[in-house]
RNA sequence: CGGGGUGUAGCGCAGUUGGUAGCGCGCUUGGUUCGGGACCAAGAGGUCCGGGGUUCAAGUCCCCGCACCCCGACCA
C-alpha cells in the first residue's frame, strides 16, 4: 500500500474535546472521527485494526465450538415485549416505528432475537449444545458517551449465546469460552484480568468479566494479592465485621439536631465517628417502599441490594416517599418503628450504642443498638466494597485497580428461555426450558484498551497482532530512483512472505515521515535513505527500540521476519 | 435529568466600545531546502450553529432553539 494514495490524515493539533490518551491518538493517527457525541466514522487504519481483533475473535471462537450467524439491528418490539425488557431496558434502548408505525428497537444486544431463532428451529436435545456468535454494530444510548470509541453509544461487538440441554453442558462451554477469551485477549497483546461481575440487566446466575488493565478505566476491580480473588465492585462480597469489643448498652437519647440532617454534619455536631451512625435510605423496590441500613461509613451497593431483594426495578425513593413512611423530613429517619420492609447491612449489625434519626424532623437519636431497639426484616451484604475490606476468601486486605471491561461471560440459566417459552425435547420426550450462556467481546472498545495500555510520548505502540500495518517502508527521498526501486523490492519481499506492508511514498521532509510513522506505531519501519543505500543497506527499527539497526538491503527482508514476534526493546 | 462551559476557514484559536472577518497549522502554485513536524513569495478557503429581535449598522447586545464538551446524578 502506497501511503501517497491512502486516507490517513494525521493531525498536529488535537480536536479539543479528545478526552483520553487513547481518543486522543486514534483521532491523530487518522484512524477515526467523530460524527456526533458517540458515533464515529473509522478510517482505513482504524478499520484495518478493528478487522484484527474480529478476527483473533473469530479463530477463537470457531475453535470454541461457535458458529458465525448474523442477527438484524433492527429487533421488533414484540420480541422484547416477551421478556418484559422492552419497559426495563429504559432510554438506553433506542426505540424507532417504520412506516406502518410499527414499533422496533435498536439491538443494544440480541438474547430475545437469538433465543426467538433457536426456539424456532431447535427442537431436540440431539441438536444440542448450540454455541452461536455474531460480529455485529450495537446501539446503547449511553446517558453520557465519553472516552472515544471506548464508550460510544454505536460499537462494534461479537455477541455469543449458547443452549444446553443441562447445566453441566452450560458450564462446560461458560469454561471454554472463558478459556477461549484469554487466548483471544493475550492473543491480542493486553494485560488483562478476569473477574466476578454483576450481572446487570443482562440478567441470569452469575458472570466474569475480562477486565484490561489500564488508569483511564472506568470499572473498579477489588483484588486479593494473596489468594488471587477479583471481582468487579459491584460484585464483591464483604465479610460481616469482626465482633465488635464489648461495651455496655446505654438507654436511647432524644438529641436536637435542628437542620442538620446529612451523616457528616450531624457527625461533626454530635462529634461522633462516621462509623457509629445507621444511615437509613429509602428505596423502590418493584413498586414498594424499603428501607435499607448502612454504617454511616458505608455506602449501599445497589447492585447487590437489588439482587440481594430480587427485584426487578429498584430506585431510589424520592422525598415524598420518604416523608410518608418516615414521618419527618429527609434527614432524619432511623430504623426505629418504619413501616416499611428494612433490610440492614451485615456492618449495622455490629453496631453497639449507635447513631440514627428518630423520625421526627431536628431530631436525632443516641445508643440505638440493633436487636434491642429494632430488628431488621432482613440483614445481608448490600454495602459497597471499600479497599483494605477482608477477601470474602482469604480475609487479606483487598487492593483496588482500574480496569477496562472488554469482555463479558454470562451464564444465564433459564432466564430468557423461559420467559420466551423456548425450549426442547428431552430423552424422556419432556419439554423443558434451554440452559443459556451469553458470551459478549466490545471488539472497537478492545482497540481502545490496547492503545490506552501501549503508547509513549511520540504516539501508539501497536503490538504486532493488531497493528494496522506489519511493517512501514520509509524512503528518505521520493525523487531518488535508487531509493524508491530498493522500497518497492522491500515492498515486494515482504507481502510474498504474507506481511501487511505500507510505504511512506509521501514527497515529505523526513521529520514529519518519522513523526508520522512513531504516531502511527506500526511496529517495524525500515528507513531507506541516501547515505546507507551508498552502502547497499537499509535501516530497520522496531517502533519501541531506542536504536535502528544497519542491514545489507539483501538481508532486509530475512532479518525482519527473524526479529518479528520479539521483543523490540 | 441538574449544574457549568463552548459554538468564528479542514484543525487549533483570537476578535477591544456594535462600524465591511483575523492568526497559526494544514491546503494550492512557484522557488530555495532535504535524516526528526523547513523557509520565502503568491493564492484558495467563511450560512461567524440556527431562528427571531434591538439598531443607521450585530461575530459582538437581547430572546428562543440546536449541537457539542465538562462535572454530577447513590449515600438521609
Amino acid at each position: 500500500m502506497r501511503l501517497s494514495r491512502y486516507l490517513l490524515p494525521t493531525l498536529k493539533d488535537l480536536p479539543s474535546d479528545a478526552d483520553t490518551v487513547s481518543a486522543r491518538l486514534m483521532l491523530r493517527s487518522g484512524m477515526i472521527r467523530k460524527v456526533a457525541s458517540g458515533l464515529y466514522e473509522w478510517l482505513p487504519v482504524g478499520l484495518r485494526v478493528l478487522r484484527k481483533v474480529e478476527r483473533i475473535v473469530r479463530e477463537e471462537m470457531d475453535r470454541a465450538g461457535g458458529q458465525e450467524v448474523w442477527l438484524p439491528v433492527v429487533q421488533p418490539k414484540d420480541l422484547w415485549e416477551e421478556t418484559g425488557r422492552w419497559q426495563l431496558y429504559g432510554r438506553e434502548m433506542l426505540r424507532i416505528k417504520d412506516r406502518k408505525d410499527t414499533e422496533f428497537c435498536l439491538a443494544p444486544t440480541a438474547e430475545e432475537v437469538i433465543t426467538d431463532l433457536v426456539r424456532r428451529e431447535v427442537r431436540s436435545y440431539r441438536e444440542l449444545p448450540l454455541l452461536l456468535y455474531q460480529f455485529g454494530t450495537k446501539f446503547r444510548d449511553e446517558i453520557r458517551p465519553r472516552f472515544g470509541v471506548m464508550r460510544a453509544r454505536e460499537f462494534y461487538m461479537k455477541d455469543g449465546y449458547s443452549f444446553h440441554a443441562d447445566e453441566a453442558s452450560a458450564e462446560a462451554t461458560y469454561r471454554d469460552i472463558l478459556a477461549a477469551y484469554t487466548r483471544i485477549f493475550t492473543r491480542c497483546g493486553l494485560k488483562f484480568r478476569p473477574v466476578e461481575a454483576d450481572t446487570g440487566s443482562i440478567g441470569g446466575n452469575f458472570s466474569h468479566e475480562f477486565m484490561v488493565l489500564a488508569e483511564t478505566g472506568e470499572e473498579f476491580i477489588a483484588s486479593c494479592p494473596a489468594c488471587g480473588y477479583a471481582a468487579n465492585v459491584e460484585r464483591a462480597e464483604c465479610l460481616p465485621p469482626e465482633q465488635p469489643p464489648a461495651e455496655p448498652l446505654l438507654p436511647i437519647e432524644e438529641v436536637p439536631t435542628v437542620g442538620v440532617g446529612a451523616v457528616d454534619a450531624v457527625a461533626k455536631l454530635l462529634g461522633a465517628p462516621k462509623e457509629k451512625f445507621i444511615k437509613t435510605v429509602f428505596y423502590m423496590a418493584d413498586g414498594k417502599p424499603v428501607v435499607a441500613l448502612l454504617r454511616g461509613d458505608r455506602d449501599i451497593n445497589e447492585h447487590k441490594f437489588k439482587r440481594f431483594l430480587n427485584a426487578k426495578t429498584l430506585f431510589k425513593a424520592g422525598d415524598d416517599v420518604y416523608r410518608q413512611v418516615a414521618g419527618c423530613e429527609p434527614g432524619f429517619a432511623g430504623p426505629l418503628n418504619l413501616k416499611a420492609m428494612l433490610v440492614a447491612d451485615a456492618s449495622v449489625m455490629g453496631l453497639v450504642n449507635g447513631i440514627s434519626g428518630a423520625n421526627k424532623t431536628d431530631f436525632h437519636l443516641r445508643n440505638v443498638t440493633p436487636g434491642r431497639d429494632f430488628v431488621p426484616d432482613q440483614v445481608g451484604d448490600i454495602r459497597m466494597v471499600v479497599e483494605k475490606d477482608p477477601c470474602p476468601k482469604c480475609k487479606s486486605a483487598l487492593c483496588f485497580f482500574k480496569g477496562i471491561e472488554v469482555g463479558h461471560a454470562f451464564k444465564l440459566g433459564t432466564k430468557y428461555s423461559t420467559s420466551m417459552n423456548a425450549g426442547f425435547l428431552s430423552e424422556k420426550g419432556t419439554k423443558s426450558p434451554f440452559i443459556m450462556g451469553c458470551y459478549g467481546i466490545g471488539v472497537s472498545r478492545v482497540v481502545a484498551a490496547a492503545i490506552e495500555q501501549s503508547n509513549d510520548a511520540n504516539g501508539i505502540v501497536w503490538p504486532e497482532s493488531l497493528a494496522p500495518f506489519d511493517v512501514l517502508i520509509l524512503p528518505m527521498n521520493v525523487a531518488e530512483p535508487r531509493l524508491m526501486d530498493a522500497a518497492e523490492r522491500l515492498e515486494k519481499e515482504l507481502v510474498a512472505a504474507g506481511l501487511d506492508v505500507l510505504v511512506d511514498d509521501r514527497d515529505q521532509r523526513a521529520g514529519v515521515k518519522f513523526k508520522d510513522a512513531d504516531l502511527g506505531g506500526i511496529p517495524w519501519r525500515i528507513t531507506v535513505g541516501e547515505k546507507k543505500m551508498a552502502l547497499g543497506q537499509v535501516e530497520i527499527k522496531g517502533r519501541s527500540a531506542a536504536e535502528s539497526m544497519d542491514v545489507a538491503l539483501d538481508q532486509a527482508t530475512a532479518v525482519l521476519l527473524a526479529k518479528r514476534g520479539k521483543p523490540t526493546a
